[in-house]
DNA sequence: GCCGTTTTCGGCCCGACTGTTTTCAGTCG
């Protein structure tokens, strides 16, 4: 079995041990084609399949050539034969904090060190003292990582959806606290990804040691970890670590674009800055010492002559050259959505819970609700909406708002307890295993579907094909946003590859600080998903589910395909 | 190892911070 996922694994793996074996730029090289190859929104072995390994960026020919070594065997002989040259405690070594490779490639050449545990010894025995570059402090530093597995996790993401509230009590604190003009939360936060690593909060003040006074002083903050006069790094109670950098208002532009990153979105820029006699860094953007721009985003892109480009694209899969020739996708904006068709309400929701309902969807320009009268408890029974609510919701006053009754079923037959459940659309929740052939034929009826497809079942590219393909013979949009059931970014942009259209669930009628709308919105953004193409961003008279325009190519770079070069076969 | 529409060789992002340093190396993001 091999996957993307695995392969980019190994490539990380290999540019750790090359690291330790001091080499310079290859392992920079393996980690770009590993993150290459892990954003992939197609099967590596499709790929391998068209000879097209050598599109995906920094990939080249030495990686291409692996990569087909571990499609075909599952396994790369190259990193074999590294795992045997370097100690695999050396890596353990490598990942805590303080400790990078050239420190634990010291401790292996000078001391013979091979692993945590002969460290933990060679400090007993004092064998680090006298060794050149290692203080009292910086010993002192080393042997707290050792004993202290809490402070390991150089890595451990976590889910967007946890970290977005964390995130908003953070920045309220922060406007609230001290005297801060601009916040924003930039990083992979800020891109919408997934998972997030970290934060990181730029904000711009005139009094620096007090947005850092009260940063500190905020409850979730556990730790400060270190502090200076323009940055500092917090642990939260939860361990999530936290950056706040404090940077001048003529460079909050050009500091938000480059904590935003992404790293191969930001070199990319550097380098097009390069060809065209100017320098980006975070302060700015710099013809020789003259500053031509750096206060707003949209002044440093327009000064590479590019648009802006909207975070959640900016991946390096080609937007910078698409920015360039101003043919970047006008993405789906909250103003778009004119509905939310998949709406819950417990089936003995109280009076108030339904008119507060309909009046957020009113406060939002919503024009219809599609609410779920009946579906599956988690109990696994049915449950359909009671009386009262039904006319409730059927009563919107004066208002315009437009309610659809939406039925939320599995594929195939619907349950004769719902049977007669009155409904203008259907919600399909296909249970996890794949469908079969004949899932879902039976489906047919009120016109419109949407799936609640687990994106447990899609993270692996090639297992949400055969739901895809269910989804194209019913024509069922897909609904896209954070949790196990609705779709990630990069299964939504397959999904709209298969010309599928999107539902954006927008939160409607829940908590205020409920982030599913914000998050959906995002994950739809990264997938490049234009109003066109989201179902409920269409007016109620025109609902329609099925495919959403001409087929779009996948992504990948835009700048040209590099050939080949022939008879040059060489070797890692 | 990758990359390039001025390059097939010679570059490879760059600055803050820390600790150990009389001028810098390593880590981190």
């Amino acid at each position: 079995m091999t996957s993307n996922a695995e392969a980019a694994e190994i490539f990380l793996s290999i540019a750790d041990l090359l690291d330790l074996l001091g080499e310079k730029f290859k392992p920079e090289a393996y980690r770009r084609a590993a993150r290459s190859i892990e954003s992939l929104t197609e099967d590596l072995g499709a790929v391998a399949a068209r000879g097209e390994l050598r599109t995906i960026p920094g990939v080249g020919e030495a990686i291409a050539e692996k990569i087909e070594e571990y499609l075909k065997t599952g396994t790369i002989p190259y990193y074999e034969r590294l795992k045997h040259e370097v100690p695999p405690g050396l890596v353990e070594l490598m990942r805590l904090p303080g400790i990078g490779p050239k420190t634990a490639r010291r401790f292996w050449v000078e001391l013979g060190v091979e692993g945590p545990g002969e460290l933990r010894d060679a400090i007993a025995k004092g064998r680090l003292n006298g060794l050149k570059g290692f203080g009292e402090k910086k010993i002192e530093q080393i042997r707290s990582a050792l004993g202290d597995p809490a402070a390991a996790p150089k890595g451990g993401r976590r889910p967007i959806e946890e970290v977005y509230p964390i995130a908003r009590g953070l920045v309220a604190g922060l406007r609230k606290g001290a005297d801060v003009e601009q916040v924003e939360v930039a990083g992979s936060f800020r891109r919408c990804r997934e998972t997030v690593g970290d934060l990181d909060i730029l904000v711009t003040s005139k009094d620096p040691a007090r947005v850092f006074d009260v940063f500190t002083g905020l409850p979730l903050v556990a730790e400060v970890k270190m502090r200076g006069g323009t940055k500092e790094t917090v642990l939260l109670q939860d361990g999530l670590q936290v950056d706040l950098r404090v940077v001048k208002p003529e460079e909050f532009g050009s500091a938000l674009v480059y904590f935003t990153g992404s790293k191969d979105h930001n070199i990319r820029l550097r380098s097009l800055a390069q060809d065209q006699g100017l320098k980006v860094n975070e302060y700015g953007v710099f013809r020789g010492d003259v500053r031509v721009a750096g206060a707003t985003e949209k002044d440093v892109y327009a000064s590479l002559g590019l648009a802006w480009i909207p975070p959640e694209l900016r991946e390096d899969r080609g937007e910078i050259d698409r920015a360039a020739q101003g043919k970047l996708p006008v993405l789906v904006a909250p103003t778009d959505l004119r509905g939310d068709l998949h709406v819950h309400l417990p089936p003995d929701a109280r009076a108030e819970l339904v008119d507060r309902l309909v009046a957020d969807a009113r406060a939002r320009h919503l024009e219809y609700l599609g609410v779920v009268v009946a579906g599956p408890a988690p109990d696994g029974t049915t449950w359909t909406l009671s009386k009262d609510t039904r006319e409730r919701l059927g009563t919107p006053g004066r208002s315009s708002l437009r309610l659809f009754r939406v039925l939320e079923v599995g594929f195939g037959e619907i349950p004769p307890a719902l049977a007669s459940v009155e409904h203008d659309y259907r919600i399909l929740r296909p249970t996890l295993a794949a469908p079969g052939p004949s899932a879902g034929t039976k489906a047919t009826g009120p016109s419109l579907l949407i799936a609640h497809v687990g994106s447990s079942v899609v993270s692996d590219g090639r297992a949400l094909a055969p739901w895809l393909e269910v989804a194209r013979t019913l024509g069922t949009a897909l609904e896209v946003g954070p949790g196990a059931e609705r779709l990630d970014s990069s299964a939504a942009r397959q999904a709209l590859e298969s010309q599928r259209r999107l539902h954006l669930p927008t939160g409607v009628g829940g908590p205020t600080d409920d982030p599913t709308g914000a998050i959906a919105l995002g994950f739809a953004h990264r997938a490049a998903a234009t109003a066109h193409e989201v179902v409920n961003a269409r007016p109620a008279g025109e609902l329609s589910i099925g495919a959403a325009g001409p087929p779009r190519p996948p992504e990948g770079r835009s700048h040209g395909r590099r050939k080949a070069r022939p008879g040059t076969t060489r070797a890692a």
